[in-house]
This record gives C-alpha cells, structure tokens and sequence, in this order.
DNA sequence: CTGTATCCAGCAAGATACTG
DNA sequence: CAGTATCTTGCTGGATACAG
C-alpha cells in the first residue's frame, strides 16, 4: 500500500523549516523553469510548452498542477472551441518569484565556487564515458 | 552508459538561473537538514547521526561528500585511534544559512497557505489506504 | 568511530499513443 | 488546442553487511 506523500516522515521538519517542504515542492524537473516563464506574464499552454521546449505536454501539465495545488500559478480557461487555457502566476507566486530572485542574487555573488563545483560534477560524469 | 550528471541537458538554466542548480542540489533528502544541524556548530560524526536521526550512515556520507564538493561543508580529521573526523560549515555555508534562513522567512509569512497545500498532500494519501 | 560495498524497492520523468 | 493513459527506465535513498 504505498503512500503518495514523500514527506511522510519528514514532518518533524515542517514546524522550523517550511522552506525544506518549499525547497523539495521546486526542485523537479520543471517547476523552476515554468515559475520563470510565467514570471514574464500570462501564457497559454501551448506558448509555455514552446518556451520550455523540450518539456512534454505531460510533464508541463503535471508541473501545472503541483504548482496550481501549491497555490503559486492560476489556471483560467475559456471554453471556446479550439479551446483557450491560459497559466498566470497568483499574488503568492509574484511573491515567491521575487523571493526566488533574490536567492538567485546571492547565487550569482557566489558564481565562481558553483561554476567550480558545476565544472567538477560535469568532468565526473565525462570519466564514465 | 549512463551519465552520472542529472544536469546534462539543463546547461540553459545555469547561466540565469543559478539558483535552479542550488536548489536542485539542496533537494534531498538530507542536505537542509545537515545544513541546519551544523549551523549549530561543528559536529562530529556520530553527533550529526544522532541528532539527524533516522538517517544511516551511507546517507550522512553521501550528502556530506556532496555539501563538500559544492564548498557548503568542511571536513577535518584528527588520525587518532579511535578516528575523529568533524565536521563544519565553511564561510560560504554559513552565508547560505543566512540566505536560506531569509527564504525561510518568507515562507513563513505565507505558511498558512502551505499548511493547506500540505493538508492536501497528506489527504490525497490518506485517501490510498 | 567513521566509514564502504552491495542489493533492492519506489518514484520521477521521458516516449508514445490516444481523446474531447 | 489542451490535455490523459500507458509503458519504461534511471536514479534516489533505505537496509544490511563488512572494514580500517
């Protein structure tokens, strides 16, 4: 019977560090890079399928919905024929955008040491081949 | 022939996006909580076990080898008999705490919407039992 | 005390095909 | 256009045993 959550026995962390919780909810695949998109303003799904390319329609709209669950992206739709559905951050997203940029300013002072690390993590990867 | 690099065809994100590469590399399972523990102070290795509890031996290596490579961490040995080998944030990851400690911040303020979005999660799994 | 080696289960996520 | 369903694979991380 397995359990969907993967925060199962992590609670203990949720009290002091909910940005342990925020940290593992942004750090697949494709939720920083639709945050980003969408940081430049409302698409619909086919724009943002083709600014993230090579992401799948899948995957796009699985990340969707976490994010839609997390309360950080709205989803409106017109049901016309084709239809229209369009993705726009919400005012707690704009807020963690803003909060991301920030921790993206502190990354960038430290650029040096991660490109190091990056170069490292890449050359362990090239000894495979 | 596998490539040991999760970030293989992620290169794009890195020149903007720095901050996707950090969080991708502080999402698992024990990398916050490590971070956290030795914010504390310099920690030996059974301490930070005991204190991180339930985590095994393997994974505390793991993620402290990780934390190293990135620079967050630092290691130093005294070869006695027993071995002692301790362990500390360097510079760099005391400046992280901080950073992460500002992300923690804002999530706070928000934490009622994620203690929702949390809710959610854990009854979406209840519901498999 | 401080690790390494090996094995294994479960999940994330890509490929592909199908649908209203 | 905007998705869902199904199948598959590699990686993360836990359990356990062994070692300097």
């Amino acid at each position: 019977m397995p359990n969907n959550s993967k925060f199962e026995l992590e609670a203990k962390y949720f009290q002091d560090m909910p940005v342990y919780w925020l940290v593992r909810q942004l750090a697949d695949r494709w939720s920083l890079p639709v945050i980003a998109e969408l940081c430049r303003g409302t698409q619909r799904f086919l724009e943002l399928k083709r600014a993230l390319e090579p992401v799948s329609k899948r995957m796009l709209t699985l990340t969707l919905r976490r994010l839609m669950a997390a309360g950080f992206v709205e989803r409106h739709m017109q049901d016309t024929n084709p239809p229209q559905v369009s993705y726009a951050l919400s005012p707690l997203g704009h807020s963690l955008g803003e909060a991301l940029k920030s921790l993206n300013a502190w990354t960038k002072l430290h650029h040096a040491t991660f490109a190091a690390a990056l170069k490292r993590d890449q050359r362990a990867s090239d000894q495979d081949l």
